[in-house]
RNA sequence: GGCGACGUGGCCAAGUGGUUAAGGCAGAGGUUUGCAAAACCUUGAUCAGCGGUUCGAAUCCGCUCGUCGCCUCCA
């Protein structure tokens, strides 16, 4: 059976949903201001494998994922760069779909945009105004923390421990200084929309609130996201969504993945310290990126190294070679014990690091039963498809270059002609003069094979 | 000040009370190969330090040292 770690709780729990067969799913999405990193990605990546495992367990997984397309570092940056805040966001949302993509995220089911739900954000808050729980403030909202007495439950604080304005200044005019806003008013030359407050904007919480429970219900089985949600964001979204629809939990497991590092510090923007994307997945492959990630607990801290990901690019070289030209969804039974290995692993609250080593293992079974030409097909099927549980597309890396793979053929095949005849010089100036440009060339008994290289 | 994570062989990383401490990368030796490449086989650690609990600890407790994160920008 299994079993998740529950941060609301600290500890792991059996997976129950609420619906028999049914998961409903909210991950918090990117703020879509500037490009997406690789540490958004292992995010990503990790409960992308966490809706994969759900779905091959054969439950029916509705994941949904927001994107946060209106707030003050939105604003800030289409005033930098002269392009309205819509244009703005909507190039980083297709350009995060597009990361995505490349990596073998799976897309969400639905992908709700905070600019698209004002009118349920604005019913929202009114009715938390109506309940108690939120007062208006100078064509502002906010949410009264003293009127949820389970406050801080999720990341474990009390509001008199907590240290209010170590970053950030208090607005004294606030009745609590932990009080955070629903509503924000606007300032001239901001987006806007009209409201019983006045024009102006919600405010980043609550947005995740109304588009869950109006995607998903007023309880969900999994809500993730990074770390640093815990406080104040998602422990903010329990306080809302509690108050506002009765019913607790908000969600039953809360899920947080730990943190990426680069050179041991805190991958982010304001660190200067970051690496996009599309440029780690062209230099190693999304297959390497993914095993990179997985290769440690999701929960922990995982610190990005040049030395870890060509490693894991190598593996990743590995398992494609295993299955490569294997036949496709042979018989694994006789892989019942891997399986079950793999199963168990991924049972323990997605231990893809012990899952991986069964990949290694039938890549090597693969291997050994080919070389000694009996039947591979088996451990090579299983292979694939615990692989692609993991995202894992098991690919040779191919560059697009369109038009020379003819070339290519024919040096090859001139280099046959000479190994033939036993002019190994020539031979092996036509190879050494293929690896200097990319190329690889191998000889086995089944013939020669190329490739490219990364 | 409050809360939390972590320190396992050169590197990455499982394991949280009990036979020989998973696995991967790198290195070394070997098989194979015309030579390579790929693949396969073999090969290394007593678990930051100190003290304690226990028949028994990497695994529990305490202290010390070190690293990282959160406390209204943040995956």
């Amino acid at each position: 059976m299994l079993h998740i770690y529950n941060t609301l709780s600290r500890r792991e729990e059996p997976f129950e949903t609420i619906e028999p067969g049914v998961v409903r799913m909210y991950v918090c999405g990117p703020t879509v201001y500037a490009s997406s990193h690789i540490g958004h990605a292992l995010s990503y990546i990790v409960f992308d494998v966490v809706r994969r495992y759900l779905e091959y367990k054969g439950f029916n997984v509705r994941h949904v994922q927001n994107f946060t397309d209106v707030d003050d570092k939105i604003i800030n940056r289409s005033r930098e760069l002269g392009i309205p805040w819509d244009e703005l966001s909507a190039r980083y949302s297709d350009e995060f779909l597009r990361d995505m993509d490349a990596l073998n995220v799976k897309r969400a089911h639905e992908y709700p945009r905070a600019s698209a739900v004002i009118e349920d954000i604005v019913a929202d808050i009114a009715r938390l105004i109506e309940m108690g729980n939120a007062y208006p403030l100078d064509g502002d909202v906010y949410f009264r923390v003293l009127s949820d007495p389970d406050y801080g439950k999720l990341s474990h604080r009390r509001l008199d421990e907590m240290n209010a304005g170590a970053r950030v200044e208090v607005d004294e005019r606030k009745e609590h200084p932990m009080d955070f806003a629903l509503w924000k008013g606007a300032k001239p030359g901001e987006p806007a929309w009209d409201s019983p407050w006045g024009p102006g904007r919600p405010g980043w919480h609550i947005e995740c609130t109304s588009m869950s429970t109006r995607s998903l219900g007023p309880q969900l089985d999994i809500h993730g996201g990074g770390n640093d949600l815990i406080f104040p964001h998602h422990e903010n979204e329990i306080a809302q969504s509690e108050q506002l629809t009765g019913k607790a939990p908000f969600a039953r497991y809360w899920m947080h993945n730990g943190w990426l590092l680069l050179n041991n510090e805190k991958m982010a923007k304001s660190e200067g310290n970051v690496l996009s994307i599309d440029n780690v997945v062209e230099k190693y492959g999304a297959d390497a990126y993914r095993i990179f990630v997985l290769s440690s607990h999701y929960r922990r801290p995982l610190n990005f190294s040049e030395e870890a990901v060509v490693s894991a690019a190598t593996v990743a070289e590995r398992l494609a070679t295993a299955v490569e030209g294997a036949e496709v969804g042979a018989d694994t039974t006789a892989y019942a014990e891997d399986r079950a290995e793999f199963e168990a692993a991924m049972d323990d609250d997605f231990n893809t690091s012990r899952a991986l080593a069964v990949l290694y293992r039938l890549a090597t079974e693969s291997n050994r039963l080919r070389s000694s030409e009996q039947d591979e097909s088996g451990a090579a099927s299983l292979l694939r498809e615990l692989g692609s549980v993991l995202g894992l597309r098991l690919e040779r890396w191919e560059v697009s270059a369109v038009g020379v793979e003819p070339f290519v053929d024919l040096l090859v095949q001139i280099r046959k002609e000479l190994r033939g005849a036993k002019q190994f010089a020539l031979a092996d100036r036509v190879r050494d003069g293929l690896r200097e440009l990319g190329v690889s060339v191998e000889d086995s008994p089944q013939g020669t094979k190329w490739r490219f290289e990364r």
